[in-house]
DNA sequence: GTGAAAGCGCTAACAC
DNA sequence: GTGTTAGCGCTTTCAC
């Protein structure tokens, strides 16, 4: 019947004609809109209600060139579908919006050499970057923060703007819950080794682990994933600890649901506890005990962050925000009696060196929530 | 020790200067990147070695002034935390990267107005944007769509290209399994009412139930949440069903933890069925029973159509993707009698969370993935 | 307070 | 094959 419409771009009108329209000169309409106190009132108001009956919409390239500004923020995750990252990406996204920035997002696969490449690849499209659990290594990093300007998530490195979770904190207050319950031999699931936060759990762990008394061994790495979790469940059951702390969520419900299959009854036998409080926690059976990030804050204070360095503010911000154990119910008081075999005693704890890092306000414990 | 180095963006050496350090013109080097064999090719060696040494990036917004495309997309999701996203914004991203584009995401938390907002934002930034479960009246969605390319996503407007799930055939595999398990009044809980999907549903559910015989009742509308689900769970009590099918898995899995809370068993008293297949399928107990959509897939043929229209593709591109139903544990047969107390939801209502259900870890349902 | 004009970095005719 | 020359749409001196 009609003629096909083929859904080619609208001819969007300029400053040109909309100058015309209002008989002044293009600088003018420019000026309207970017310094409109620099506009005579009466005409400003003509300019701005023409400009909008036109539907007038400044080309945002065209801006860019002589600015030197796309007004565009690049947000690199490891892994979109991981939930830890839900929160972080949706507070960076309504801090970028509610500042006028726009936010590319881009999936570097857990892989650094993606990661790189999309570095590169993005360089001049956006004003800077926001590297999320980035798996670069240090030196890499640090070379992309001299050519953008650049904001960790969830990694820290000296000299470099960042905001992160006080991990080593959380660590102790899960340490805290499960030697109250009487675990003395504790398992950690390592994740990726390229990740930081997992090089941080373990230190603090370790650290923590000393303070108490307790003894920890270091399994995996597996993959931060359920298919992880399952993997780490035999090991977890060859072993002679009555307890786990995962790298993550997913690796803990893996590991949960690994040991079930197994015939191991949690927290009955075992106490599993995660990082991260995904949405998942709070349904997996039993729900999971795990440690809160606040996930939402992280992405706006990043974001903020990143648009003082571009505004050229000196100084390096880094802000350490705080973790919080919440307790469900996948933690229970340890077995009395001797496990069901008297395995070998593991990796010992080995002590890394870690980086001083500015110490949160602890938090006061929360219960479940739901 | 060392001067601060304010990490200002680098200079980045332009065309010019490449140019100039090669001896050849500018435009030389312009033809070298964009059309390789207009060039002769010693000289075109010699251009794209020493930009690459002098570390040369084109400027994105300087190319998309005289081309009139940005080579960005932008994707519009209501909730980027809902998972049955994830392998859509995941297969997206993936083949946008692919063909050398740039993916922009932007939540529009489920409001129609904050959709409309970023359409009106993005227009000129984007070369087109795929639309992902829109919450906008079609009308808005046509006239979007006639300003630039646009691609729908599990949403069918006629006239315009879009992929989408075969809902209708989902529900219908859906009802056979109920059917089969000998349930015979079945309800329906609604998600949001703008969306197509949740209509979509209805009218398959409705279509099927005729044919087999069975009635539908629909409730709701809920939120897609666990929250949602969890108001649905008293509902679906008071009503005289055996069964469920939610809108989404959210909505499904908070359902199922009401139903537990308030006491009744699934699938023992009760069967639920959600549709998407989140992750949280496999691991909420019991696992649930589900319809799986081919979201990466969907995704990508969402992008690969989008750019398509870009060029000028003539004619509509419609994709309709195959629902697969995969059972696992929160169905089962209807019970024959009716032993439940009727009427009085009484005062047994606990709304006690996280407490560790027993559940036997069921068998490995027919199917299961990830 | 407003206009004219010179770019921002790149592409695409159009010569030669 | 390669150089010259206009712009793309906007911002921003610099005059008036």
């Amino acid at each position: 019947m009609s003629p096909r419409k083929t859904p080619i771009q609208a001819h969007y009108p300029t400053i040109h004609e909309v100058a015309r329209a209002c008989g002044v000169a293009a600088s003018t309409v420019s000026r309207a809109f970017s310094w409109p106190t620099r506009v005579n009132a009466v005409t400003r108001e003509r300019i701005l209600t023409t400009a909008q009956q036109m539907g007038y919409r400044p080309n945002p390239a065209a801006r860019a060139l002589p600015l030197g500004r796309s007004h565009t923020l690049g947000l690199l995750v490891p892994d979109i579908t991981n939930p830890f990252f839900f929160d972080i990406i949706r507070g960076a996204e309504r801090a970028a919006d509610a500042a006028g920035y726009t936010m590319v997002l881009a999936d570097t696969d857990e892989d650094p050499e993606v990661e790189a490449r999309h570095l590169g690849k993005l360089a001049r499209a956006v004003d800077g970057f926001l590297l999320a659990a980035s798996r670069l290594p240090d030196a890499r990093i640090r070379q992309a923060a001299e050519q953008e300007p650049l904001v960790l998530v969830n990694r820290h490195l000296s000299d470099l703007a960042g905001v992160a979770f006080d991990i080593g904190d959380g660590i102790r207050q899960v340490l805290d819950h499960l030697a109250g319950l009487g675990h003395h031999r504790i398992a950690y699931l390592a994740g990726p080794t390229t990740s930081w936060s997992n090089r941080r759990r373990w230190t603090g762990l370790s650290a923590s682990a000393r303070r108490l008394g307790l003894s920890v061994t270091r399994l995996g790495p597996y993959a931060p994933t359920l298919e992880g979790g399952r993997a780490a469940a035999s090991d977890l059951r060859g072993s002679s600890c009555t307890a786990a702390i995962a790298f993550n969520d997913l690796l803990a419900i893996g590991a949960l649901l690994g040991l079930q299959e197994l015939g191991v009854d949690v927290p009955g036998e075992f106490s599993i506890v995660g990082t991260d409080d995904i949405d998942g926690a709070t349904y997996c059976r039993p729900a999971l005990t795990t440690v809160h990030n606040p996930g939402e804050i992280a992405g706006r204070k990043a974001v903020s962050t990143l648009i003082e360095l571009i505004a050229g503010k000196e100084g390096t911000s880094v802000t350490m925000l705080p973790c919080e154990l919440v307790v469900r119910a996948s933690t229970a008081p340890a077995r009395t009696s001797r496990p069901r075999r008297a395995g070998q005693p593991g990796t010992r704890i080995r002590s890394v060196p870690a980086t001083p890092l500015p110490t949160a306000p602890r938090p006061t414990a929360r219960k479940a929530n739901s």
